[in-house]
DNA sequence: TTTCTTGCAAACGTTTTGCAAGGTA
DNA sequence: TACCTTGCAAAACGTTTGCAAGAAA
């Protein structure tokens, strides 16, 4: 069992819940580390998980953490949280799709001057950035 | 009509597509300012236009580059694109749901330094802050 | 044993589609 | 007139729900 496969099984017990084959295979898809559309998750749980399963762990996981939801356009894909993995955002290639993810303690400041201005108390950000890749724009 | 209709107007003819009143309409409903979600939209235009066509309608100002998603949270809203309004982002209220549009010079900085770095060439970015305004910090 | 979780099947809301009728250029 | 756009109805899609059977504590 991989440390981070520990570490939700303790989440889960902590938090008075049950540590299930069907949770700890979730996050095994999830420990790629890259972020997956439900439709990519439904598709390879596909006989070992009911779809709808598949979504209550999805929405448990985002209550208790372990996940979050990553928009990219149209769609969202779901990766695991800071927790599980270190904290960071996305570049997205309009081409290839690739998507490149970026560590940044330079934007915490930068939302934090923000908010001040308004008085704001942040907890959560985003940021996303499209446009071409190293590769695509030769 | 107002100045943004007649850019619409134009916009429209200019890309080869009819202007409708169901177009005008469906601006002029996003002419608040405010990002509206579809469900708001679909209400709003029960009547006098179509859910199909206001579908249609939302993708065509999309892809013209009238309109523009915001994600928050779980769901999308739609929005006038910098072009019919200034370029801005949002702190989103976690309690009452307040929607504090910002407007940024800064972050465009931050971005072009950013993309440089991992040879990525920016075209659109977004940054959405959850957290809690003045008066629900109270 | 008691409680929580699962799979199944059906329901639900949102978004998309095909097509004939109507409006726009 | 010729083409584009609309409304309608139905379908497709993603997600959620109730419930009885099964697994975890």
């Amino acid at each position: 069992m991989t440390q981070g496969k520990q570490d939700v099984a303790d989440l889960l017990r902590r938090s008075g819940h049950s540590v299930t084959v069907q949770r700890l295979f979730v996050f095994e898809l999830l420990e790629s580390g890259k972020p997956l559309s439900m439709a990519y998750l439904t598709a390879r749980a596909s006989g070992a998980i009911d779809r709808a399963s598949l979504y209550r762990t999805v929405a448990l996981f985002e209550k208790l953490g372990i996940v979050r939801r990553v928009h990219l356009g149209w769609k969202y894909k779901i990766e695991l949280s800071d927790r599980f993995t270190e904290h960071h955002h996305h570049l997205t290639c309009l081409t290839c799709h690739a998507i490149i993810p970026i560590s940044e303690q330079e934007l915490e400041g930068f939302i934090s001057n923000l908010a001040a201005q308004h008085h704001f108390m942040p907890v959560e950000h985003q940021i996303e950035v499209q446009g071409y890749c190293a590769g695509c724009t030769i």
